[in-house]
DNA sequence: TCTGGGGTCCTAGGACCC
DNA sequence: TCTGGGGTCCTAGGACCC
């Protein structure tokens, strides 16, 4: 049978894990700009329960997260992902799950070798509280056939309190529990496709499930047939774990707008400059440099203006000065003076292993390859050890605004920073 | 005042080839 | 007069996920 781990409002939780006074209080992680801007992420218990939801725009409910004293923290994905490894760790150290894999930062799919519920539901527990015991993060669990099945046992093992965050879901029982879960909750089923089946009379998982498999081929992709597939216990979805990813983006919404093409050239730099450096780190070069310019969708009553456009490196690169010139010069291609832009970005792609870098017919002698790679070697040392702000190319912004924010914890790095990290008594 | 950031995959249509 | 048939590759846009 397949497990599904799911972490409980698990950047919420993370922050908690650290925070033990925090613990049974209204919590929240948002991520926020240097304005104070930016949405809820991640809520505690004791947060949802004051009506705030995930996506919520901070300043629209300023009033209840000052009203409840609610913590607020500012987004640190980086402690997110190692607390996420640590569990990946931990499950495997227990040796109970078979082909254990990560799904996303806080979903992990595995196999138990028995199909025999009460046995399922013991060792899920069993899961469930060693990863509480070591990491202080709590997950729900659900057990089915197929990815999409367990995940629907975790639905109903989050939703309903007497599973104690555990839920097997056997075959015999597979549709009444899909009678119970509402097509939009299917995984695979979006917020575009869910509209279109209802208005064809299908709202809950089990009659989506009934339909025949050429209906589903004709309303829908090969997304919608695999997913069919999945919901009758055939699984369909592999979960590999990507040995790299495929593109790399740095991108942000800036605190306020702005048509200074001055402006905009040392934020793309530096956000050229910070994707370059995540490029490196999972040891790829890219051949593929892309930016995004767009304005504010918010204002209705401004003229709008998105647009995005590619340069291919005339060979894979890794090399930090030369993925930030490529994206300057597509900035350069796309801007338009007169509108007033609110978000940009850089995305890499067209990414191989560093060590397979096609040379072309004129350039790069490998001597300047070295010198690249050495000189990028020491960048990061300097800026691994010193920050990211201690070392910067001539274009990149300097003088970035302070944060500053009023109830908002402070950014503790406690999984990599020694002076982080927490004091035990 | 203030509305996120980072990914993946599929498909249709165009360009190009013989 | 009559203008095919079959491929591949690339890309933009759309859908999904967390």
């Amino acid at each position: 049978m397949i497990l599904h781990i799911d972490c409980n409002s698990f950047f919420a939780s993370c922050e908690i894990s650290f925070r033990p006074d925090l613990v049974g209080k209204p919590v929240v992680v948002a991520n926020c700009n240097e304005a104070g801007g930016g949405i809820i992420l991640a809520l505690s218990k004791e947060a949802k329960a004051l009506g705030l939801k995930r996506g919520n725009p901070v300043f629209k409910v300023k009033e209840i997260l000052n009203a409840h004293k609610v913590a607020v923290f500012p987004a640190n994905l980086p402690k997110y992902v190692d607390i996420s490894r640590r569990l990946m760790q931990v499950v495997k150290e227990q040796d109970l799950v078979l082909n254990f894999k990560q799904y996303s930062v806080d979903e992990f799919f595995g196999e138990l070798p028995t199909d025999e519920p009460v046995e399922l539901r013991k060792t899920a527990l069993e899961i469930k509280a060693h990863i509480e015991k070591c990491t202080g993060i709590p997950v729900s669990c659900g057990l089915s056939l197929s990815c999409t099945l367990a995940k629907v046992a975790t639905w109903y093992a989050k939703h309903y309190a007497g599973y104690k965050g555990v839920c097997v879901l056997p075959p015999e029982k597979i549709e009444t529990a899909l009678k119970g879960f509402p097509i939009a909750e299917v995984w695979g089923i979006g917020r575009r496709t869910a509209p279109r089946l209802e208005a064809r009379g299908i709202s809950t998982a089990l009659q989506f499930y009934n339909c025949n498999l050429y209906e589903v081929r004709r309303l829908l992709n090969v997304n919608g047939v695999r997913t069919w597939q999945e919901l009758h216990g055939t699984p369909s979805i592999d979960i590999d774990n990507p040995v790299q990813q495929k593109s790399i983006a740095h991108t942000r919404t800036f605190a306020f707008m702005t048509d200074d093409l001055k402006k905009l050239h040392s934020y793309i730099a530096e956000y050229a400059v910070a994707a370059a450096r995540k490029l490196r780190d999972q040891h790829s070069v890219c051949q593929s440099v892309s930016v995004f310019l767009s304005t504010n969708p918010h204002r209705d009553d401004l003229e709008q203006y998105n647009n995005y456009d590619t340069e291919k490196l005339p060979v894979a690169s890794f090399d930090t000065m030369e993925i930030t010139q490529a994206a300057v010069r597509v900035l350069e291609r796309i801007y338009q003076p007169g509108y007033q832009y609110k978000r940009a970005g850089v995305v890499l792609s067209d990414i191989s292993y560093d060590n397979a870098i096609q040379l072309d017919l004129f350039s790069c002698e490998p001597k300047d390859l070295d010198k690249s790679d050495k000189l990028m070697g020491v960048l990061d040392d300097i800026t691994t050890k010193y920050g990211m702000d201690s070392v910067k190319l001539a274009s990149q912004t300097f003088n970035k605004p302070e944060v500053k924010l009023n109830n908002f914890q402070q950014k503790l790095n406690q999984t990599t920073n020694i002076n982080d990290i927490i004091t035990a008594k």
